[in-house]
DNA sequence: AATGAATGAGAATTCATTCAT
DNA sequence: TATGAATGAATTCTCATTCAT
């Protein structure tokens, strides 16, 4: 059920390892050095394989790009899932959900290569044939993630309207690591919350109405 | 009073209109492709330039984006600060002030340099000494134009609190574009407004506590 | 036992036949061109392989120009080793220690290059780590070569006054390579004969004394 | 009587000053760069001069190279001349100029430049018209001032002979620079002293028998 | 599948030289 | 004459990618 098949090929085992070792150090390089900046030696040594060893799993840089996106979404909700079970008072849903998005924030590789991503996407109108699969699919596990699971009664809603609440997170969250990184202690954890609030209660006003 | 004498040469006239026109090239370029992927070439080439003119004003690619940053800067403010004038309510200042922000966003190049900048200055947390200054310039006037203007009782207040509301504006709107563009369409400007509405309470609020 | 491992990289055999096909160039274009005025291109077509081997095989141009050094230096001193093998008389030692170096001055790559050297370090007083190593190895074994085998009851000096001698050798050497080139057919044999033996004589005395 | 009219053009009064500050400068510069690794604007800024200034004065590159040995050529000999007037004994002659000689080995650019005229006229067989003007002027001067004004009885001696002594001497102080630049203090005074009366003795053994 | 050598296109940078003033 | 801006050729260097093993 991967989002992409790698060039269709079949793997062998010993080669899925190498794969996911590959990914793993793709997403500390691609987090440190940003997506252009990146050069297939350095990820290929960070797993401690060759640059051949790279070709023989992906395409091209770009290819595991997407493969480290996936991976990511295919991850998350799960923590989150978890924490929500059983908990039914709303507003101490609104909390937890709150809480785990201020978590996510420390996910320093996780989140700057979200950005990446986006400005990847944005500078890229065209070869989107990939690009929108994968576009799609992150946005509406977004949703699913973050509303569904918190407000069940939503969980029916179109593609389109979780697509809608992905972009407010995403604005909030995308924000909140950016310029923290950019001057960290600058912002102060009760106003990272506050606006997290905000985000989340704009997202349920919009759920509800329409 | 520039931020930083390019060299600190004293240029003629021909030069200055060289110099300016590379700079607008290189916002367009640099908004367009993003700092790692753009070409000096492109820069020239879309001031109607070689490659060589522009080493005859910039010492390279960081020298011209730090150029344009400054410009901005520069620029920045005095639009709102007219749109405040004989304005007495708060209220109606508040409103002033989120209309502006909104309004900002449509400045695709000015905002996506505005993330650029950041990237860069997370990925470089050395050669920060020009860096800095800019930096701390940037932060300064952005709250100064912001919320003194917005609210003057607070205008006294220290370099540091500045760049701590800079830092939430920041979040929101850098979030707002970058998603904005990921997915265009997908957040209604009422929603927008909403979120620059919560960054400013936030701000506010931390204003008047300490 | 090489002087400089470059880079401290194990090499394949293909590799190393490709660097020293690179280094055999490099000193004929070197000693055509002058280190200024070579072309790593030119360096990698007399090789038969592009600039990427070059690469692959060195940092850059200095680095090529100081394995040919080591490489020669590394050669030396056999073919006269393999002469005074069995000579017993002073005088005959001395003859064929003077008619070996009046050999020498016929490998122009050889020595135009050690030429190179010189000046090359001289003009950089900085960047002598590597230098300085090369430099005294390259003395203390011009002083080792010709002065130990011919005499060995000197072959304990220490390096200090291996250099000396190596001085008083290399400065007629090179001025009448220098100079043969320069003029050709302005000196004959015999002069030039005259001046290494006035070399020998003084570097002799000079051990004598201490 | 210049040796070379440079561009065959008139020059006006406030040009020549300019056009010896370029050479002044150009000598410093070759000498410390060497050719290949001196741009003008140096030489131009070392000057007070703009690259301007240059063009208006000289052809280019090789014009001021050329220019330069030109006036070291001219300015040669006269002290010299002035050390032997009156000296009768052949001893004290030899004595002069062997020590007129030494002196010179401390003019560092003088005798840097030397060499890189030399090394350049080796690596250009072609373009030598030019060229060969200068070298045929610079030899015969050289051995004029040598070994005329020490000897006058061989004065007469034709070119020929007399390019065979400049062979010699140069051979000798050419190696000397070199050597004692690349190895400051490793050859003593006297050391060095007794090559140069080597150089001498060769030259004029060649000089008595034809 | 993986290695490591080699390729070659692409980009930055330098600098001699020209040109309008 | 001299200035300084601009040009553009020449070169270095980097790196994604291919290929033989």
């Amino acid at each position: 059920m991967a989002l992409y098949a790698p060039g269709g090929v079949r793997r062998q085992p010993r080669s899925l390892a190498t794969r996911q070792e590959l990914v793993d150090a793709a997403r500390m390089i691609f987090a440190r050095d940003g997506f252009e900046n990146t050069r297939l030696e350095d990820i290929a040594a960070a797993a401690g394989k060759t640059r051949g060893a790279f070709y023989a799993n992906f395409k091209d840089k770009e290819d595991v790009f997407f493969a480290i996106v996936e991976n990511d979404i295919a991850r998350d909700g799960e923590v989150l899932l978890e924490g929500l079970m059983g908990v039914v008072s709303r507003e101490e849903r609104l909390d937890i959900l709150s809480r785990f998005l201020l978590t996510l924030l420390d996910d320093r590789p996780r989140m700057l290569l979200s950005f990446e991503f986006k400005l990847y996407a944005i500078r890229r109108p065209h070869r989107q044939k990939r690009l929108a699969a994968l576009y799609a699919e992150m946005c509406v596990r977004c949703g699913e993630m973050h509303i569904d699971h918190l407000l069940p009664e939503f969980g029916q809603a179109d593609p389109v309207r979780k697509r809608r609440k992905a972009a407010i997170f995403g604005s909030v969250m995308d924000g909140l690591v950016l310029n923290r990184l950019f001057q960290p202690g600058a912002m102060q954890e009760h106003e990272m919350l506050a606006l997290i609030r905000a985000a989340i209660t704009v997202a349920l006003e919009r759920a509800l109405e329409g």
